[in-house]
DNA sequence: CGTCTTTGACCCGCGC
DNA sequence: GCGCGGGTCAAAGACG
């Protein structure tokens, strides 16, 4: 699942609390959560002041790697449970957006209609079908060639520049200001691979100009993953490699960035641990 | 020195 | 055929 260029990336996933009695720096909040729990024991094991000690923060420490794995285990599940949301929504969005397609606006492109989306979407499914209405003008190999998809990114309120942080390597090959948008539309190349088709547009929501509406454009590989990317299906041609251990590191602090920040998600979160913590705790009891 | 960005000019499709 | 508008090119400058 790739939604890293539909969100920012200024969260941690900290888990200070778990960071019992321990004086182990910070580890900038980039390792995630197994891994910032080996300074702790590492510290108790070099350290040990007393046998009863000891074994009590072993104790807790198994404690807290425990509800760490039962953590993980329900944020697999609601990522799981989100993505058939989403894939609902998509379902839904397309076939709206089909009905707002057939009625106006015989352009060429028509992409303005789009921009009332909410700021998390990434359409792809939705605005791969737009080819269809042309599809008796264009020739075959646009046809083939064409596949979008759009990102929203929320952007800081005095950040003024054009980029997307996707994770993926573009030059800007030209801006344009457009007739439906007073901010200027950015136009980018792959620079991956010279030969690369995808592209990329960047302009500004007309509704709101802290978002930056991403729209790729380029072909999709036949693979079509279930991993909630639609922009990494256009962009595969395009791309570094995504297999690599610095490009999913990448993508995972991405996701896990914008998912902590956004304070639904964090409170679906809390009621949603806490939900399962009572309900195991009456099931205990019971 | 290589790479990237900027920006005016140019190309092309579409509507009138 | 002409004008408009979106998309692309490419020279020049900036930057590391």
């Amino acid at each position: 699942m790739d939604y890293s260029s539909c969100v920012d990336t200024s969260l941690d996933l900290n888990i200070s609390s778990i960071r019992v009695k321990s004086e182990a720096p910070v580890d900038a909040g980039r390792s995630g959560m197994a891994k910032e729990l080996k300074p702790t024991f590492m510290d108790f094991q070099t350290k040990p002041s007393s046998k009863e000690e000891t074994g009590a923060l072993v104790e807790e420490l198994n404690r807290v790697g425990e509800e760490n794995r039962k953590l993980t285990e329900m944020l697999t599940v609601m990522c799981e449970s989100y993505n058939a949301l989403r894939g609902q929504l998509m379902d839904y969005m397309s076939k709206n957006g089909e009905k707002d397609r057939l009625a106006p606006s015989k352009k060429r492109k028509s992409e303005s209609s789009h921009n009332n989306n909410n700021n998390i979407a990434m359409n792809g499914n939705s605005e791969s079908s737009s080819t269809d209405e042309e599809s008796s003008k264009k020739p075959r190999e646009e046809i083939i060639k064409d596949k979008i998809s759009k990102a929203y990114v929320r952007t800081e309120a005095g950040d003024t520049s054009l980029t997307v942080k996707d994770g993926y390597q573009w030059r800007k090959y030209g801006q344009k200001v457009t007739r439906d948008n007073p901010c200027p539309r950015a136009y980018f190349k792959c620079s991956f691979a010279p030969s690369c088709p995808v592209k990329k547009k960047v302009q500004r929501s007309i509704d709101d100009q802290s978002v930056l509406v991403a729209t790729y454009e380029g072909r999709a590989q036949s693979s079509s993953s279930v991993n909630g990317g639609n922009t990494s299906n256009d962009d595969k041609s395009s791309k570094p490699r995504t297999d690599t251990p610095e490009v999913q590191k990448f993508l995972v602090e991405q996701m896990a960035s914008s998912l902590t920040k956004d304070p639904n998600f964090t409170a679906a979160l809390v009621a949603a641990i806490s939900g399962r913590m009572f309900q195991q705790n009456n099931s205990e009891k019971w």
